[in-house]
DNA sequence: ATAAAAAACTTGTAAATACAAGTTAAAATA
DNA sequence: TATTTTAACTTGTATTTACAAGTTTTTTAT
């Protein structure tokens, strides 16, 4: 094989989650307006309901649009803050705007901080982590500073990728066929120190909203973390429930 | 009729949902254990596998579960932080501790604010808003600083109704039906004013996590908004997603 | 005893069907 | 014309069936 890539078969549901969500961001469908009817995709896409249902049910759940009895799907407001808050890395939470990225510390391997923010299990803590350091620049502008930790099992040539311009969900996609599943977080406000205020370039002391994140991916017991600094002064997270 | 409460029938999936829910909050099933197969659900509670893998799906989007296929339904690590970021008001969020609620403004009829941190509709407008301010404090300390506004549309006698030592959703739901559906959130870090600062036991200039959200119900167009200023010194927000 | 193969589980995807319940637009009635 | 009723839509809930795909256990063969 010339590649590491399989052919994994997308699911019907999945494209056409693909498609409408698509279509909103591209704003064929604006906000407040009406998706075809459940019956109307059964027959555009020439699949059943429950397929579209399942589909549907997914674009809710990341807030694309709301269900209303009787009457149809609704195509919801789109964020105007970040949505960083939802299974979304930076990259794709800012997308559409200027961004820029800055590597602070390049991939490289080493041992886990202990104690870690999250618990570790055996495997993990053996094999140690791949570290790196980012800083996400949104219209000039330093918004995010991110460290990333990402177990060093099975990834061949991963500390050698450039990430520069490329989302390292998108990297682990299509190198590694690792899709993000979900997680969870933490979420406090802190005082930036010297460091953090040295990168977000705000005065020590500035309150700063920190993140940390553990992601689920759909390898089983593969995880990857990070600790990420951000400056809400002028952009507020965004995030639906 | 003797009460404002309609029998609304509630679903098996919900109320499959609801048991699974307790158990797991009850410890019956620990962290890492396997649920009962779907087909074993099924018999159990004489329901077919459709409607067994519908309450799955929603406790997985709550975080209580995660699914793995061609092993089972493994219940989730507990959240250790408070839960707000999801489907949960304060007091749900912060169950099992020693939870107490003040009253700061009872509950009274004034203008929205203007500009409003949502955009809201000619009906809410002309409304006016119900406001009120609540302090929550977990073993004596003091956590939340709530401001509530909700629509005066069609809750009779609400303002004379107690919070004291119940829910807010409890009260939407027990006298008028309402029932919460999701929401959207912004969140920033910002310092503690002198008032805040009051409330929350802070020195002014603390970073304090400040919550701004629009909570949707299932009465149509009809939604109610918080801003929540939550000290993380202690207690980190914890979310999944 | 060890290793490979098969079987017996698990969840994931998908179709076809039925009826309930809420909304909207058309039709009938006053 | 204005109002009410009806019909035609919409999504919500639920059953039944089938097979795909991943995991674990058992069986079989070496």
């Amino acid at each position: 094989m010339t590649t590491l890539e399989k052919d994994k078969k997308i699911p019907q549901y999945r494209q056409l989650y693909e498609i409408l969500r698509k279509h909103i961001l591209e704003g064929i469908y604006k906000e407040g307006d009406l998706l075809p009817s459940e019956n109307e995709l059964c027959i555009i896409h020439s699949m059943t309901r429950p397929t579209v249902r399942q589909a549907l049910s997914d674009l809710v759940n990341d807030g694309f649009i709301k269900k209303q009895k009787g009457k149809g799907s609704i195509v919801h407001q789109l964020p105007k803050g970040i949505g960083i808050l939802s299974v979304a890395g930076t990259t794709s939470a800012l997308s559409g705007q200027n961004l820029e990225t800055r590597i602070l510390v390049k991939p490289n391997v080493k041992q886990w901080a202990d104690p870690f923010m999250f618990n570790l299990s055996e495997a993990e803590k053996n094999s140690g982590c791949i570290y790196m350091e980012r800083l996400r620049l949104v219209n000039r502008k330093p918004l995010f500073y991110d460290i990333t930790y990402i177990p060093n099992i099975n990834l061949p040539r991963f500390t050698s990728r450039s990430f520069e311009n490329k989302s390292l969900f998108d990297t682990l996609r299509g190198f590694y066929q690792i899709e993000v599943k979900g997680g969870e977080q933490k979420l406090r406000a802190i005082p930036a120190n010297k460091e953090i205020g040295k990168y977000l370039e705000v005065p020590a002391g500035q309150p700063i909203l920190h993140l940390e994140r553990k992601i689920d991916t759909n390898r089983v017991g593969f995880c990857f973390y990070s600790s990420l600094y951000c400056n809400t002064e002028d952009h507020a997270l965004f995030g639906i429930f």
